[in-house]
DNA sequence: GACCCGTGGCT
DNA sequence: TAGCCAAGGGT
């Protein structure tokens, strides 16, 4: 083992963060494979703070992975709303299915790397976490530590390779699980993006980035594109009777198979070019949101109808299962409709 | 490889 | 406040 290595186990096993999903640093017990999928899709570019409720909704409803495979797909896309990037619960029902259909997890990487939703990072976490297997996890945190340890100046994602290369040959044959747990909690909690805490880490004597003072210029990254901003339309009409005229959305694509509002001209593919019921519509104010690659203004129209609509049916709307950007206009048109 | 896909916290 | 960032994967 190497020394890096064993000066990351070290310090882990005194500093390892608590996680509902984790188990502790040496723990005998092997932790629930199901566990450990379901935490790691969750955490797909996502916080651990925005995943503990969800995390712990999931698993108090659907224990195993067998009860999450008989699920409908309605609920967990109700129970994923919020958390955003929503093929992840549509690849998350898929998989539970084809694990539930095959009465366990794959064990080894390459048959875990076959699952929906399951992607390099993804496999590599759970063969090493749930089936101590000498896999690597390369994620943002790695990629990081692992640029300021051997001090690598190309810029991501061109280094990506290298930066893969140099996590493998940390990576121990014991304890892969605590060690690939290490390198993210180390990324977390001390070898931030920004203001690194080079005087508290365990793998200063050894940081070549440190050594050079660029530490906080590391990784480097090619820039991004700018976000345009989008502008268009969606429609709010309330049913008397306390309905909502909502669609689910085209299965793949943004937002793909949630529920929301009729629009128009901010989102190409599910566009209408009309109202969706007749109504006397009413200007309730303007919403925006950042999605990935674009930003959105969006006017809200709203009114009460009980007219029938072309497109669309009315239906009781829940606004914690919405998509925030859908939750932000259903918040103004109620506000609107139904002033208290 | 290029592009698509959410959200909330932090600075 | 506007941008950056997070335990990425699918097409």
């Amino acid at each position: 083992m190497r020394k890096e290595t064993a000066a990351l186990l070290e310090w882990y096993d005194h500093h390892a963060r608590e996680m509902p999903w984790r188990s502790p640093p040496g723990s005998r017990h092997t932790p629930d494979p199901y566990r450990i999928w379901l935490s790691e899709v969750m955490l797909q570019q996502t916080t651990v703070a925005a995943v503990r409720a969800y995390f712990d909704r999931f698993t108090t409803r659907w224990p195993t992975v067998a009860d999450l495979a008989a699920a409908q797909d309605a609920d967990v896309m109700a129970e994923w709303a919020g958390l955003g990037y929503y093929a992840r619960a549509r690849n998350l029902l898929k998989c539970a299915r084809v694990v539930a259909q095959a009465g366990g997890f794959p064990e080894t990487y390459d048959g875990l790397l076959t699952l929906p939703g399951v992607g390099p990072y993804t496999a590599a976490a759970v063969a090493a976490i749930a089936f101590d297997q000498p896999a690597t996890v390369v994620d943002g945190n790695v990629e990081r530590v692992m640029a300021r340890l051997f001090n690598v100046e190309k810029p991501l994602p061109l280094s990506k390779p290298e930066l893969t290369v140099l996590a493998a040959k940390l990576t121990p044959q014991t304890r892969p699980g605590d060690y690939a747990q290490a390198v993210m909690d180390l990324g977390a909690t001390i070898c931030t993006p920004r203001n690194p805490a080079c005087g508290i880490c365990p793998l200063r004597p050894f940081c070549a980035a440190q050594a050079e003072g660029t530490q906080s210029t590391l990784p480097r990254k090619i820039p991004k594109p700018e976000k345009p901003t989008r502008t268009g339309t969606l429609w709010l009409a309330r049913h008397p009777d306390g309905r909502w005229l909502t669609e689910e959305r085209a299965a793949k694509g943004l937002l793909g198979g949630m529920i929301g509002f009729p629009g128009m001209g901010w989102d190409s593919k599910t566009a209408h070019d009309a109202p969706p019921v007749t109504a006397n519509w009413q200007d309730v104010g303007q919403i925006r949101h950042t999605f990935t690659h674009f930003h959105a203004a969006l006017t809200v129209l709203a009114a009460t109808t009980s007219a029938r609509p072309d497109h669309g049916m009315f239906q009781p709307v829940n606004p914690e299962n919405l998509p925030t950007l859908m939750r932000k206009a259903f918040d103004l048109a109620a506000a609107t409709l139904l002033p208290r």
